[in-house]
DNA sequence: ATGCCGCACCACGTGCGA
Protein backbone atom coordinates (compact mmCIF):
# COMPACT_ATOMS: atom_id res chain seq x y z
CA UNK A 1 0.00 0.00 0.00
CA UNK A 2 1.73 3.12 -1.17
CA UNK A 3 -0.30 6.54 0.08
CA UNK A 4 0.72 10.02 -1.08
CA UNK A 5 0.66 14.00 -0.26
CA UNK A 6 0.99 16.54 -3.17
CA UNK A 7 0.40 20.10 -3.09
CA UNK A 8 0.42 20.36 -6.84
CA UNK A 9 -0.45 24.08 -7.12
CA UNK A 10 -2.88 24.07 -9.81
CA UNK A 11 -3.75 20.14 -11.00
CA UNK A 12 -4.36 21.74 -14.87
CA UNK A 13 -0.96 23.48 -14.61
CA UNK A 14 0.36 20.36 -13.40
CA UNK A 15 -1.04 17.67 -15.45
CA UNK A 16 1.71 15.93 -17.29
CA UNK A 17 3.84 15.80 -14.22
CA UNK A 18 1.13 14.87 -12.20
CA UNK A 19 0.29 12.51 -14.86
CA UNK A 20 3.68 10.95 -15.44
CA UNK A 21 4.99 11.04 -11.58
CA UNK A 22 1.46 8.49 -11.26
CA UNK A 23 2.42 6.11 -13.84
CA UNK A 24 6.11 6.00 -13.10
CA UNK A 25 5.28 5.55 -9.04
CA UNK A 26 1.71 3.52 -9.02
CA UNK A 27 -0.51 4.65 -6.16
CA UNK A 28 -2.84 3.27 -4.24
CA UNK A 29 -4.09 6.87 -2.94
CA UNK A 30 -2.78 10.24 -3.54
CA UNK A 31 -3.96 13.61 -1.75
CA UNK A 32 -3.34 16.37 -3.47
CA UNK A 33 -3.67 20.13 -2.53
CA UNK A 34 -4.47 23.46 -4.06
CA UNK A 35 -5.97 22.27 -7.43
CA UNK A 36 -7.20 25.29 -7.65
CA UNK A 37 -10.28 24.92 -9.69
CA UNK A 38 -13.92 23.49 -9.27
CA UNK A 39 -15.19 20.10 -10.69
CA UNK A 40 -16.15 21.83 -14.32
CA UNK A 41 -12.52 22.57 -14.93
CA UNK A 42 -11.33 18.98 -13.21
CA UNK A 43 -8.86 16.52 -15.75
CA UNK A 44 -11.45 13.61 -14.44
CA UNK A 45 -10.85 12.21 -17.98
CA UNK A 46 -7.07 12.08 -17.68
CA UNK A 47 -6.81 10.52 -14.80
CA UNK A 48 -9.43 8.37 -15.39
CA UNK A 49 -7.29 7.09 -18.40
CA UNK A 50 -4.90 5.89 -16.39
CA UNK A 51 -6.36 4.05 -13.82
CA UNK A 52 -7.16 6.38 -11.48
CA UNK A 53 -10.68 7.62 -9.67
CA UNK A 54 -11.04 11.38 -8.88
CA UNK A 55 -12.95 12.45 -5.32
CA UNK A 56 -12.63 16.39 -5.48
CA UNK A 57 -13.92 19.42 -3.06
CA UNK A 58 -13.10 22.11 -5.76
CA UNK A 59 -12.83 25.97 -5.58
CA UNK A 60 -11.91 28.04 -8.26
CA UNK A 61 -8.51 29.83 -8.39
CA UNK A 62 -7.95 29.24 -4.70
CA UNK A 63 -7.29 26.33 -2.60
CA UNK A 64 -8.90 22.64 -3.82
CA UNK A 65 -8.22 19.58 -2.09
CA UNK A 66 -8.75 15.91 -4.04
CA UNK A 67 -8.10 12.20 -3.02
CA UNK A 68 -7.26 9.70 -6.12
CA UNK A 69 -7.27 6.19 -6.25
CA UNK A 70 -7.85 3.14 -8.08
CA UNK A 71 -10.42 1.30 -5.31
CA UNK A 72 -13.48 2.37 -4.74
CA UNK A 73 -14.08 5.67 -2.92
CA UNK A 74 -16.71 7.49 -1.08
CA UNK A 75 -16.86 10.65 0.64
CA UNK A 76 -17.45 10.93 3.99
CA UNK A 77 -16.75 14.97 5.17
CA UNK A 78 -16.36 17.73 2.81
CA UNK A 79 -14.79 20.78 5.10
CA UNK A 80 -14.76 20.34 8.71
CA UNK A 81 -17.59 19.63 10.92
CA UNK A 82 -19.00 22.13 12.81
CA UNK A 83 -16.70 24.99 10.89
CA UNK A 84 -17.68 27.59 8.90
CA UNK A 85 -14.96 27.59 5.56
CA UNK A 86 -15.69 29.35 2.23
CA UNK A 87 -12.21 27.76 1.60
CA UNK A 88 -11.65 24.25 -0.16
CA UNK A 89 -9.79 23.08 2.26
CA UNK A 90 -10.70 19.90 3.53
CA UNK A 91 -11.91 16.21 2.21
CA UNK A 92 -12.23 12.83 3.67
CA UNK A 93 -12.65 9.68 2.16
CA UNK A 94 -13.08 6.08 2.75
CA UNK A 95 -11.11 4.30 0.53
CA UNK A 96 -12.09 0.53 -0.40
CA UNK A 97 -8.55 -0.81 -0.55
CA UNK A 98 -7.83 -4.62 -1.21
CA UNK A 99 -6.74 -5.05 1.90
CA UNK A 100 -8.56 -2.96 3.91
CA UNK A 101 -11.06 0.46 4.21
CA UNK A 102 -8.88 3.20 4.97
CA UNK A 103 -10.09 6.82 5.83
CA UNK A 104 -7.92 9.36 4.31
CA UNK A 105 -8.06 13.17 4.65
CA UNK A 106 -6.38 15.46 2.36
CA UNK A 107 -5.71 19.32 4.31
CA UNK A 108 -4.38 22.03 3.04
CA UNK A 109 -4.38 24.13 6.36
CA UNK A 110 -4.20 28.41 5.86
CA UNK A 111 -0.90 30.05 5.92
CA UNK A 112 -2.19 32.53 8.21
CA UNK A 113 0.06 35.31 7.65
CA UNK A 114 -1.46 38.73 6.93
CA UNK A 115 -1.79 40.38 3.16
CA UNK A 116 1.12 41.99 1.93
CA UNK A 117 -0.68 45.45 1.95
CA UNK A 118 -1.67 45.18 6.03
CA UNK A 119 1.07 43.53 7.72
CA UNK A 120 -1.36 44.19 11.36
CA UNK A 121 -4.31 42.08 10.37
CA UNK A 122 -4.23 39.64 12.25
CA UNK A 123 -7.44 37.77 10.99
CA UNK A 124 -5.72 34.95 8.70
CA UNK A 125 -4.39 33.92 11.45
CA UNK A 126 -7.15 33.51 13.78
CA UNK A 127 -8.64 31.35 10.94
CA UNK A 128 -5.72 29.59 10.70
CA UNK A 129 -6.29 29.18 14.75
CA UNK A 130 -9.83 27.90 14.41
CA UNK A 131 -8.96 25.98 11.71
CA UNK A 132 -6.42 23.89 13.63
CA UNK A 133 -9.13 23.59 16.77
CA UNK A 134 -11.34 22.28 14.15
CA UNK A 135 -9.41 19.33 12.53
CA UNK A 136 -7.83 18.57 16.25
CA UNK A 137 -11.25 17.94 17.03
CA UNK A 138 -12.08 15.73 13.82
CA UNK A 139 -9.05 14.18 14.96
CA UNK A 140 -9.88 13.33 18.10
CA UNK A 141 -13.19 11.87 16.68
CA UNK A 142 -11.46 9.54 14.00
CA UNK A 143 -9.25 8.33 16.50
CA UNK A 144 -11.79 6.59 18.73
CA UNK A 145 -14.00 5.02 15.74
CA UNK A 146 -10.69 2.68 15.76
CA UNK A 147 -10.19 3.06 11.86
CA UNK A 148 -7.32 2.81 9.67
CA UNK A 149 -6.42 6.61 9.08
CA UNK A 150 -4.15 9.00 7.49
CA UNK A 151 -4.36 12.49 7.70
CA UNK A 152 -2.25 14.15 5.02
CA UNK A 153 -1.46 17.47 3.24
CA UNK A 154 0.15 20.76 3.18
CA UNK A 155 -0.02 22.05 7.11
CA UNK A 156 1.61 25.19 6.71
CA UNK A 157 3.59 24.34 9.87
CA UNK A 158 7.46 24.19 10.77
CA UNK A 159 7.47 22.36 13.44
CA UNK A 160 10.76 23.13 14.84
CA UNK A 161 14.29 24.70 13.96
CA UNK A 162 15.56 21.98 12.45
CA UNK A 163 12.81 21.67 9.55
CA UNK A 164 13.28 24.82 7.74
CA UNK A 165 16.81 26.05 6.30
CA UNK A 166 17.22 28.99 8.54
CA UNK A 167 15.03 29.29 11.49
CA UNK A 168 16.01 32.86 12.24
CA UNK A 169 14.15 34.15 8.74
CA UNK A 170 10.50 32.96 10.34
CA UNK A 171 10.57 33.71 13.55
CA UNK A 172 7.99 35.76 13.84
CA UNK A 173 6.10 33.80 10.61
CA UNK A 174 2.96 32.42 10.98
CA UNK A 175 4.00 28.50 9.85
CA UNK A 176 6.80 28.86 12.84
CA UNK A 177 4.50 30.39 15.88
CA UNK A 178 4.18 28.72 19.16
CA UNK A 179 0.74 28.80 19.10
CA UNK A 180 0.53 26.84 15.62
CA UNK A 181 3.23 24.38 16.53
CA UNK A 182 1.45 23.29 19.61
CA UNK A 183 -1.74 22.73 17.74
CA UNK A 184 -0.07 20.48 15.84
CA UNK A 185 2.25 18.66 18.77
CA UNK A 186 -1.08 18.32 20.42
CA UNK A 187 -2.28 16.74 17.14
CA UNK A 188 0.33 13.95 18.04
CA UNK A 189 -0.32 13.61 21.53
CA UNK A 190 -3.68 11.97 20.10
CA UNK A 191 -2.49 9.61 18.93
CA UNK A 192 -1.40 10.30 15.45
CA UNK A 193 2.33 9.54 14.02
CA UNK A 194 4.37 12.09 11.84
CA UNK A 195 5.48 9.21 9.29
CA UNK A 196 8.65 10.42 8.19
CA UNK A 197 9.58 11.08 11.96
CA UNK A 198 8.39 7.88 12.58
CA UNK A 199 11.24 6.24 10.71
CA UNK A 200 13.81 9.16 10.04
CA UNK A 201 14.63 10.92 13.10
CA UNK A 202 17.50 13.13 12.13
CA UNK A 203 17.17 13.24 8.06
CA UNK A 204 16.20 16.29 6.65
CA UNK A 205 12.62 16.30 5.36
CA UNK A 206 11.97 19.45 3.19
CA UNK A 207 8.78 19.21 0.99
CA UNK A 208 8.84 22.97 -0.27
CA UNK A 209 11.16 25.34 -2.31
CA UNK A 210 10.52 28.31 -3.10
CA UNK A 211 10.05 29.71 -6.51
CA UNK A 212 12.41 32.60 -5.76
CA UNK A 213 15.87 32.25 -7.11
CA UNK A 214 17.83 29.25 -6.40
CA UNK A 215 16.16 27.79 -3.54
CA UNK A 216 15.95 24.37 -4.89
CA UNK A 217 19.20 23.79 -5.91
CA UNK A 218 20.48 25.61 -2.99
CA UNK A 219 18.43 23.34 -0.58
CA UNK A 220 16.87 26.33 1.10
CA UNK A 221 13.76 24.26 2.13
CA UNK A 222 11.19 23.31 4.56
CA UNK A 223 9.24 20.30 5.91
CA UNK A 224 5.66 21.72 6.15
CA UNK A 225 3.88 18.91 4.26
CA UNK A 226 2.92 15.83 6.31
CA UNK A 227 1.66 12.15 6.64
CA UNK A 228 -0.12 11.44 10.20
CA UNK A 229 -0.89 7.93 11.19
CA UNK A 230 -3.32 6.08 13.08
CA UNK A 231 -1.14 3.68 15.37
CA UNK A 232 -3.33 0.93 14.02
CA UNK A 233 -0.89 1.45 10.54
CA UNK A 234 2.27 3.38 11.87
CA UNK A 235 2.96 -0.14 13.05
CA UNK A 236 2.69 -1.36 9.54
CA UNK A 237 4.81 1.80 8.04
CA UNK A 238 7.76 -0.06 5.89
CA UNK A 239 9.16 3.33 4.16
CA UNK A 240 8.70 7.07 3.81
CA UNK A 241 10.39 9.44 1.69
CA UNK A 242 9.85 12.45 -0.14
CA UNK A 243 10.18 12.07 -3.70
CA UNK A 244 12.06 14.94 -5.22
CA UNK A 245 12.32 14.08 -8.81
CA UNK A 246 8.77 16.24 -9.47
CA UNK A 247 10.50 19.35 -8.07
CA UNK A 248 13.40 18.64 -10.52
CA UNK A 249 11.35 18.60 -13.95
CA UNK A 250 10.42 22.05 -15.47
CA UNK A 251 7.32 24.10 -14.04
CA UNK A 252 7.04 22.33 -10.89
CA UNK A 253 5.20 22.63 -8.43
CA UNK A 254 7.07 24.35 -5.38
CA UNK A 255 6.09 21.18 -3.12
CA UNK A 256 6.95 17.76 -3.64
CA UNK A 257 5.50 14.54 -2.71
CA UNK A 258 5.61 12.79 0.22
CA UNK A 259 5.23 9.36 0.17
CA UNK A 260 4.62 6.47 2.77
CA UNK A 261 4.75 2.48 2.32
CA UNK A 262 2.90 0.23 3.87
CA UNK A 263 2.62 -3.56 4.82
CA UNK A 264 -0.86 -3.99 3.86
C1' DA B 1 11.75 35.54 1.09
C1' DT B 2 9.14 42.83 3.33
C1' DG B 3 7.81 38.26 -3.12
C1' DC B 4 13.68 37.97 -6.87
C1' DC B 5 8.41 33.32 -9.15
C1' DG B 6 4.20 31.38 -10.60
C1' DC B 7 -0.69 30.53 -10.45
C1' DA B 8 -5.70 32.11 -11.89
C1' DC B 9 -8.70 35.39 -13.77
C1' DC B 10 -14.71 39.75 -14.74
C1' DA B 11 -6.77 39.26 -17.17
C1' DC B 12 -1.94 43.04 -19.84
C1' DG B 13 -2.78 44.28 -13.28
C1' DT B 14 -4.03 42.21 -8.95
C1' DG B 15 -4.51 38.80 -5.11
C1' DC B 16 -2.42 35.09 -3.17
C1' DG B 17 1.10 32.02 -1.58
C1' DA B 18 5.13 30.41 2.58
Amino acid sequence: MKISTFNINSINARLPILTSWLQQTAQDVVLLQEIKCESAAFPYFDLKTIGYESKILGQKSYNGVAVLSPYKMSVVQEGLPDFEDENARYLEVLVETPSAPLHVASVYLPNGNPPQNNPDDNSKFEYKISFMNALYQRAQKLLQSGEKIVLGGDFNVILNEREVYDARLFQNNALFKESVKQRLVALQYLGFYDAFRTLHPHDIGYTFWDYNANSFAADLGMRIDYLFLSPNITDKLQSCFVDKAPRKLDKPSDHTPLTAVFDF
